[in-house]
DNA sequence: ATTGATTGGTGCAATATCGTACTATATAAG
DNA sequence: CTTATATAGTACGATATTGCACCAATCAAT
């Protein structure tokens, strides 16, 4: 049986949400070098993940942000030595992100830092209640995702 | 039994509420008159659920943001006349916020355009499952919460 | 090959966020 | 009462975000 549409609910998820994106930024903000931000730390992140070379339009798409807004990031990056930017032999149009040693070592850093802010949250909180709604905030991103293409 | 701390997992669940936080502010921002944000429109809310004469600190507070961009949000309400600052005759440092007919009535109207595309969120995603999960964002909100004031 | 449309990147301007410093008022200590 | 401290608000400056405009390179359609 359908659910007759309840804003408030949905409003209370969403505030929810958005006050968790803000505690959760600020709690690794507090671990980056000064200059940097969470955007900076995605962007290595990624790198990571997906391996290096990006291209930074694909960046921006991935983290559904304006290419100037990722253009400014980058250079914040490359100001700061962890990334560096090289032509792509493939499209003169597009460049290609490298990370640099620099890079990879900041990230690997925070990462160690946010470490014990992980532990107290495991012991303190059910981190397999976590687990479980994982898959439903999967789904939530992808509906939205997707509505936001038409 | 306690798991050991899985930092994928709770990267993962961030990053999926950071997306998630960006898409639902880009639905209700679409649906704002021009050169009104989020931001604004979480202040007429709050004023509504928690009753006018609401000290700007409070709202800082209740928002965590510093109090200089609760003062930056409050100045573009009243430059659009959605609300009005008076005196505070408690305490001669603060002021109190009010809401205009206009603020009521751009909220609602918001809210009724918001409709739709709830209605379609309805249709096309399972609410149950959001009404689900609420408690466990309820739950990891106040542990981000309480764990800032440490 | 030529032309027109598309795409990736960036400069610029407008606005947002937020830390620092300052003012005015209030509260606490003596 | 006087003085020291704390609090609410704001001005200001630094940086972030993003829309618009533009250029260069690519792609599509002849």
């Amino acid at each position: 049986m359908t659910q007759k549409p309840d804003p408030t609910l949905l409003f209370e998820v969403f505030k929810e949400i958005g006050i968790i994106q803000q505690l959760s930024t600020a709690l690794l903000e507090a671990r980056l070098p000064k200059g940097l931000i969470a955007p900076h730390f995605s962007v290595l992140n990624h790198l990571i993940n997906r391996g290096d070379g990006a291209v930074p339009i694909d960046m921006a798409r991935a983290f559904q942000v304006p290419k100037t807004s990722m253009t400014h990031t980058l250079k914040g990056l490359t100001a700061h030595g962890l990334i560096e930017m090289r032509a792509n032999p493939d499209d003169g149009r597009s460049k290609r992100v490298w990370l640099t040693a620099m890079g990879r070592k900041m990230r690997e850093d925070t990462i160690a830092a946010m470490g014990p802010e992980f532990a107290k949250l495991s012991a303190g909180f059910d981190v397999d209640a976590l687990a479980q709604i994982k898959p439903t905030l999967t789904a939530l991103r992808e509906y939205l995702d997707d509505a936001r293409d038409r």
